[in-house]
RNA sequence: GGGCGGUUAGCUCAGUUGGUCAGAGCACCUGCUUUACACGCAGGGGGUCAGAGGUUCGAGUCCUCUACCGCCCA
């Protein structure tokens, strides 16, 4: 074995295995219930940040950890194949060649966008693999795949079918870049510094004129009416007035309604029931007609009268210009206000009423609240359950019709004949109603995420009764970031409740987003991107994997620093060497690894006792989904505890000289099975280091460590004995190293020590040579107490929990500093003493506390009072 | 406007049923070519757990309020 970790060749190596042994195929046992993810597909359009990693390395922790287990195991890969987003790239392509989608045509722009999309797809299955991911590729899903196109159309047909689709205008929000309609979930709103302007509309028949307040005055050409709150006593007079609606000389009436706030711009507003929500509803209520004023691109259409053919901003300023010239520009304000963006390209976005389709959620919600409600559907972190409902609650109808080239096709044909509409999953080729074959397919097609809404059982085969679904769904868990709990999560309970009848999986774990080391949400923009496989490659992969999960906590941001990565490579290196100092350690030849339960010395069953602890901690960590705590744990055990200690002790009896017990056996099996814990985090080193173990020593017969069982909590081994010997044992240690850094002792000279351990001195004595080893004390003299011997003058005396270590100063003693020493010592133990004794003489607390925490208290005073004599006495041999 | 989260060592953060909880990593300081590892070893300093009040025998942990930072929804 070299002597650093080079990840590199072995990630290759092993990944290859694993696929070639198909090891990340499911197979379907009906005795048992499986465990099940799927991975909510990524984006076709780019390349996987490390959000995605985040998430792989999430959901590939749970993978493998029950794939070990022994569960049935599906992690189900996929991506999707967003529509708005690929589009938008590949006409940036297309700009960038001379060219436009338009001139190339639908079907050549669609092939040029599929191509893309296939390499693109290639690329993140590629990725993932790097990333160790063990998911199902032979399962792996597109969602313009034959069976989830197909559930996509079943699902609108019933949808449409059950009057929950439906055709309609309404104001929706509609990006000029793109050319599409978007659903409230795309628009990003964004407060800007904008302007308010105050326009005076003249009366019709009288002098004078209603000032309305607006910071879209272009939208002026579309006003069909002037609103003011029937309540509102200052407008009583106008009501029923006319109004010379500016710029266009149009006469519009003033009308009352209790949409409008008396308390905003003059209390009289504009209606503009084609690009405004509340203006729309108002216009339905008031039966006033509707005016577009705008072409796809946000240029001014022919309603705009002279001022058609503009741009939307160029004719605000023309307009201002205009009102200006008239003196109808009364005042204008400074105004902060929200503007939608498209999520997508950041193109401001127009509320526009248009023709479209939408899903009736209100019915589709109700199912999806109770399932959350009623505990079928558990959300982790659980605050999020509030956000969820919120959402649910106040649910809007959904517009699924995109103007784009590239999705699922709008399954509906419009008779030409007869004027009707056919719904069908299979393609149509003659009108339902009339019979005739005049037909056309409506254009546009469906947001992507209605196909992600259906991707729970449409990856498993619905609308199919596959074998599959049946085995399936629901599903176990969706592991997801927290920003995409509307968008995926929400919708997929609508969904997979109302076409499967079941919630689609039992547990929604929810993480944090990956900020940059200054805090900052990554964009390309701001150029703060990190990319995994840029990153994997300087440090490893299973360096990354443990960066990502390194101090995050369900639903809560974490930032990605250098210093992670470092961490998780150091510790990666170290697990390497220890392992190669295991395996360099294993005789020749000598292959039995099986412990002697009953001859084992104290430090065997200690390190065996830890083991059993941690094992238990992480089954219970892991089992809460708390994986970086679990993490942290496996690290401070291999680190702190095994190595820095138990392999640190067997070196002694490692030594040729040395007659006691092999300490190979527990060194292997401690070592391998820790190896087994982490290997859901590491995959990728636990399998090299444990492949290199098996070549030396009998290991459990699976053929890779991902096979091989997760480590199971054995009680057992849980040795409170040992573990306080142990104890003991390295708080000596502790407290000689200490002593020596402290008087500054060179590290070649060997110090003569005395230890009192009362009823621990057999334990105790059975392991000087290990405190001779690791404290570099020789020779090292076990006393029962301190009687025993005289008490010489000038020894440092340190006094500890179950034992005293006195060690004779001689030369190298500042007396002095000693003296300071202990005093400061004595002060901070009389500080404790007289903490207790208050909170014990405290007749509420004797009552209150429960017998175990006052018998520990008192426990605490006995000790504190014993050590504050042993210090006392100790400074008086000083004086 | 409504809701949520955060405020713990110089930095990044853990701390999930209130009683060894004041921790980890990094940084810092002091030593160390100790034959697995300098991607390392040994030792060390450093925090009134944002502030105020309350509940409790006991609060980083529960409640109320305040301040600052951030996010989501409208």
């Amino acid at each position: 074995m070299p002597k650093a970790y080079e990840p590199a060749a072995v990630e290759q190596k092993w990944y290859r295995f694993w696929l070639e042994q198909g090891y990340f195929r499911v197979e379907i046992d009906p005795q048992k219930k499986p465990f099940v993810i799927i991975m909510p597909p990524p984006n076709v359009t780019g390349e996987l940040h490390i959000g995605h990693a985040l998430t792989a390395t999430i959901e590939d922790i749970m993978t493998r950890w029950h794939r070990m287990k022994g569960d049935p195991t599906l992690w189900l890969p996929g991506v999707d194949h967003a529509g708005i987003a690929t589009q938008v790239v590949v006409e940036r392509m297309l700009t960038s060649e001379g060219l436009d989608r338009h001139q190339l045509g639908k079907e050549k722009t669609r092939e040029r966008i599929k191509q893309w999309a296939d390499s693109r797809r290639q690329t993140i299955a590629e990725q993932h693999q790097r990333l160790g991911a063990s998911c199902d590729w032979d399962r792996e899903r597109y969602t313009l795949d034959e069976v989830p196109s197909r559930a996509v159309r079943t699902a609108f047909v019933r949808l449409y079918e059950k009057g929950l689709i439906y055709r309609g205008e309404r104001i929706i929000n509609w990006c000029p870049r793109c050319s599409t309609a978007l659903s409230d979930l795309e628009v990003d709103h964004k407060e800007l510094a904008g302007q308010l302007y105050y326009v005076r509309y003249p009366l019709a028949e009288d002098k004078g004129f209603i000032t309305v307040a607006t910071t879209r005055p272009e939208t002026i050409l579309g006003d069909t009416a002037v609103a003011v709150n029937p309540e509102d006593k200052r407008f009583k007079a106008m009501l029923g007035k006319k109004v010379i609606l500016p710029a266009v000389k149009r006469v519009i009436p003033i009308v009352a309604d209790e949409a409008v706030d008396p308390e905003f711009g003059t209390g009289a507003v504009k209606i503009t029931p084609a690009h405004d929500p509340v203006d729309f509803e108002v216009a339905q209520r008031q039966g006033l007609p509707l005016i577009n004023i705008l072409n796809p691109d946000a240029t001014m259409n022919e309603n705009a009268g002279p001022y058609a053919g503009l741009d939307r901003f160029a004719c605000r300023q023309a307009i201002l210009a205009d009102l200006e010239k008239e003196g109808l520009l009364e005042k204008v304000e400074p105004y902060h206000h929200s503007v939608g963006h498209c999520l997508r390209c950041q193109t401001i976005v127009e509320p526009i009423a248009s023709q479209q389709w939408f899903i009736s959620t209100t019915p589709l919600a109700q199912p999806a609240i109770n399932a959350v409600q009623n505990g079928q559907i558990t959300i982790i972190p659980a605050r999020f359950t509030k956000v969820y409902l919120n959402w649910m609650e106040n649910i809007r109808d959904w517009c699924i019709s995109r103007q784009l080239w590239w999705g699922h096709r709008i399954p509906v044909w419009y008779c030409r004949d007869c004027g009707e509409l056919t719904v069908t999953v299979e393609d149509a080729k003659a009108c339902r109603h009339c019979g005739l074959t005049d037909i056309e397919q409506d254009p546009d097609v469906l947001d992507t995420w209605f196909s992600s809404a259906l991707w729970p059982h449409s990856t498993l085969g619905w609308p199919d009764d596959s074998e599959d679904l049946r085995y399936f769904y629901p599903t176990t868990v969706m592991e997801t970031a927290y920003d995409i709990l509307f968008f995926w999560v929400a919708r997929m309970i609508m969904m997979g409740l109302e076409d499967t009848g079941d919630i689609p999986f039992r547990t929604i774990y929810l993480h944090g987003l990956i900020r940059d080391e200054r805090g900052e949400k990554m964009s390309k923009v701001k150029g703060n991107v990190i990319n995994p496989i840029d990153t994997l490659e300087q440090y490893g992969t299973d360096a990354l994997r443990f960066a990502v999960i390194t101090g995050t906590s369900p639903g809560n941001d974490s930032k990605l620093t250098p210093a992670k990565l470092e961490a998780g490579r150091n510790f990666a290196n170290k697990l390497w060497n220890a392992t190669r100092f295991v395996v360099r350690s294993i005789p020749e030849g000598q292959t039995t690894t099986e412990i002697q339960r009953d001859s084992l010395p104290v430090e065997d069953r200690w390190i065996l006792s830890r083991l059993a602890g941690t094992i238990a901690t992480i089954s219970r960590l892991m089992e809460d989904f708390q994986f970086a705590e679990a993490q942290r744990q496996i690290h401070d055990f291999l680190w702190g505890t095994f190595c820095d200690w138990y392999v640190e002790i067997a070196k002694v009896r490692l030594h040729p000289d040395a007659k006691a017990l092999s300490p190979i056996p527990v060194l292997v099996h401690v070592l391998e099975t820790s190896l087994r814990l982490l290997h859901p985090y590491m995959p990728f080193i636990t399998e090299e280091l444990w492949q290199n173990l098996k070549r030396r020593a009998d290991l459990p017969s699976a053929a890779s460590i991902m096979v091989a069982p997760y480590p199971d909590s054995d009680r057992t081994w849980i040795d409170p004995e040992a573990e306080r010997i142990m104890e003991s044992v390295i708080e000596i240690i502790h407290s000689i190293r200490n002593a020596r850094a402290q008087y500054k002792v060179a590290n070649s000279r060997w110090i003569e020590v005395q230890i009192y351990a009362g009823g621990l001195t057999p334990a105790i004595t059975e392991h000087s040579p290990v405190i001779q080893a690791l404290a570099r004390a020789r020779p090292v003299t076990l006393f029962e107490t301190r009687e025993e011997t005289a008490v010489v003058k000038n020894n440092l005396v340190l006094v500890l929990k179950d034992t005293e270590v006195v060690i004779p100063m001689e030369s190298m003693v500042d007396l002095e500093a000693e003296k300071a020493r202990l005093q400061k010592e004595i002060a901070q133990v009389r500080a404790d003493l007289e903490r207790l004794t208050t909170r014990l003489s405290d007749s509420t607390f004797l009552t209150k506390a429960p017998a175990t925490v006052v018998d520990k208290e008192r426990g605490k005073l006995a000790e504190r009072q014993d050590k504050l004599a042993r210090l006392e006495q100790q400074l008086a041999t000083l004086k």
